[in-house]
DNA sequence: TGTCTAATTAGATAATAATCTAATTAGATG
DNA sequence: CATCTAATTAGATTATTATCTAATTAGACA
């Protein structure tokens, strides 16, 4: 699940400044002066909320020699405006077999407590395994993440941050270069066993 | 602008368990305890989030008993969901002529501050209605509101909320029947002067 | 009326987040 | 290099909110 990413899409538009914002940027795009000028803000603070934006991967920006102009991607933005009501009404048919699936839920279940966080980690390499993809769903391919959010995020589910993190190394989920973690593409989990 | 109402409809989305609850509820109609059961919390929690599912309008409820049943309306939901990229991408003309709209501007320019709160309510009355159509704007046509929530949203906007909430009747906004408030039809505002 | 169950309210706690000021970084350009 | 401007970071403050326990309300029903 998604469920993150979901989340924190409504959450980022759940600011009044931040639909401003959006506002603003509908009519193209603006850089940050100009923004915080029009809504009578600081430019730290219009740092902070494009960071939000930035985030959720709905805004993106460019840069004109010391000057970033912020612009919404429309396509992206659709999209995650209308994920919610997908997911509700048209739960995607998983490709996988049933079996799987099941045994994948079952393991799940056993392994993954009621508010979402890890009891422990499966001994068991094929159950591991399991847990590791589950855990994963949460990050988003193609972001770059600096070790401090990995470990935030694993926080999330199980204070062991550390082996988690390891785990996800190990078995080839992510990658590390000089301490900026990122997903490999999904292509390539369904090899590991 | 029904701009608060469309924060509120993501800010009341931008959190784990109310899409959760949302996903329970998408199968069908459940009560507070099933719900709390499903997701391991407890009866207050469940309370606290279903009223904010319903005071943003995509959740009802039936009573059958002493018990509770919560559904999704889901038609409420789909056109919450686009209301924002409609919002930003098919702005709706108003009907008013400009003259009128500019005038409108200024007032709301002089007597609502940078933040969105009221500085002080005008005392000429033609100015005090356009501001009170401006704060009414937030509120939702044919809900009921307690007149304690009337106190909550007025306050956004300004301290004192008895004086505001009385200018909404006296001035035909709203009608009262019990402590309880709601929006007069839109139409009749228009002839509001 | 007394008791049971579901729901709500009150009040506390802890976490999150919006905003600001002051300080810093990063490019551009004279 | 010196300086200018835009952006970011750090850190503080304040407001909001998710959750809990304990107490209360509201209906049902024996």
């Amino acid at each position: 699940m998604q469920l993150n990413r979901l989340v924190n899409f409504h959450k980022t538009l759940g600011d009044p400044t931040r639909i401003r914002i959006l506002t603003l940027l509908a009519t193209g795009p603006l850089h940050g002066q100009a923004i915080a000028g029009k809504l009578g803000l600081k430019a730290p603070t219009i740092t902070h909320h494009m960071t939000k934006l930035r985030d959720t991967g709905i805004v993106n920006q460019r840069r004109d020699k010391n000057t970033i102009y912020y612009h919404i991607d429309e396509k992206k933005f659709r999209s995650y405006s209308e994920a919610l009501s997908k997911m509700l009404y048209q739960p995607e048919h998983d490709k996988e077999d049933d079996s799987l699936k099941t045994q994948t839920q079952a393991v799940v279940n056993n392994f993954i407590a009621a508010d979402g966080t890890l009891k422990h980690l499966p001994s068991q390499r094929k159950k591991k395994i399991i847990i590791l993809k589950h855990l994963i769903n949460g990050l988003e391919p193609g972001k770059k993440y600096p070790e401090k959010e990995i470990n935030e995020y694993i926080k999330r589910f199980h204070p062991d941050f550390a082996t988690i993190r390891r785990e996800f190394i190990i078995n080839h989920f992510m990658y590390r270069e000089n301490n900026i973690y990122e997903l490999n593409p999904k292509e390539m989990w369904a090899t590991i066993e």
